[in-house]
DNA sequence: GTTTTTGCAAACCATTTGCAGGGTC
DNA sequence: GACCCTGCAAATGGTTTGCAAAAAC
């Protein structure tokens, strides 16, 4: 995902292409793992852009609602957020080093659909997160060379 | 979920039967939906139960980790409890009147290892939550009667 | 020129923590 | 009696908000 598609997506939708977001746009575009609004207030503190605390939250809210970025709720509590590309999907995260990868729909629809038909539920909305270990995170690792699910 | 099943939860592991927690036992135990931490606070202390906040995130915590509660993250961001009975499942939750209902792994314990094998990861933990409406609100609902999923 | 956005700082609010007193085993 | 728990109140830390100035269209 690149800085221009984030730019994008803010124009499209008649949101002004203001300094702070297109700043935004270029770390939230720069980021490989999940990242919290925080992490990126410190981060362009850092970097001395003027982008206040309260745009990143309301940046990420306007981005959220585009689909641009996905907010994550980790094991740990923590509200985490990832760049997507499509409106609706997945992601396994690795709990080491951060890294998202999108998984698509493929047997969940399904099992979504079933699930609605033994609870009698209409399923509006659903949400699936895996955690575990990336393959170079994997390699990093000491230990029996084995992989268990 | 009755009290009992809470208290003999918390005895068995080696937790001290105190009052406070005994009080908070019963009011979970009474729950149909989801709560949160502050909803139980407030109850307590509208039935002028001696439960001090930080012990319920305290009694939280515990019966967390006992497996006797399980914690979502709403659509909406909120952390929210429900009881439950075994250790590893997921729920459905109505997002009109926040009852839940547990759904079997079936076909999950499936599709994660097929991700895992598509994407590399060493899938360690999953979540999966749906949102949508129970049948009882389903059938207080105005307007079409089909149904859709 | 009108409307949206921004930054700041204060407000909010759920959750955590330190610690002295009280309860359980 | 030793150790676990509790309440309190204060600290914490992420997130939101009010508002006047600044920027975009």
């Amino acid at each position: 995902m690149d800085t221009t598609s984030i730019v994008n997506a803010l124009d499209g939708a008649g949101y002004r292409l203001t300094g702070p977001r297109r700043a935004l746009a270029t770390l939230i575009a720069r980021r490989t793992g999940h990242f919290t609004a925080t992490e990126l207030v410190d981060e362009a503190h850092a970097k001395r852009l003027r982008v206040g605390r309260a745009t990143v939250f309301r940046t990420l809210e306007v981005l959220e609602a585009l689909g641009a970025v996905e907010r994550l709720d980790l094991p740990s509590g923590d509200h985490a957020y990832v760049v997507c590309r499509r409106a609706h999907h997945h992601h396994v995260v690795c709990s080491r080093c951060g890294r998202t990868s999108e998984i698509d729909d493929g047997g969940l629809r399904f099992l979504v659909s079933e699930i609605a038909r033994r609870t009698g539920y209409r399923v509006d909305d659903h949400r699936l997160e895996l955690f575990g270990l990336c393959p170079a995170c994997m390699a990093t690792l000491p230990g029996p060379t084995s992989v268990s699910a």
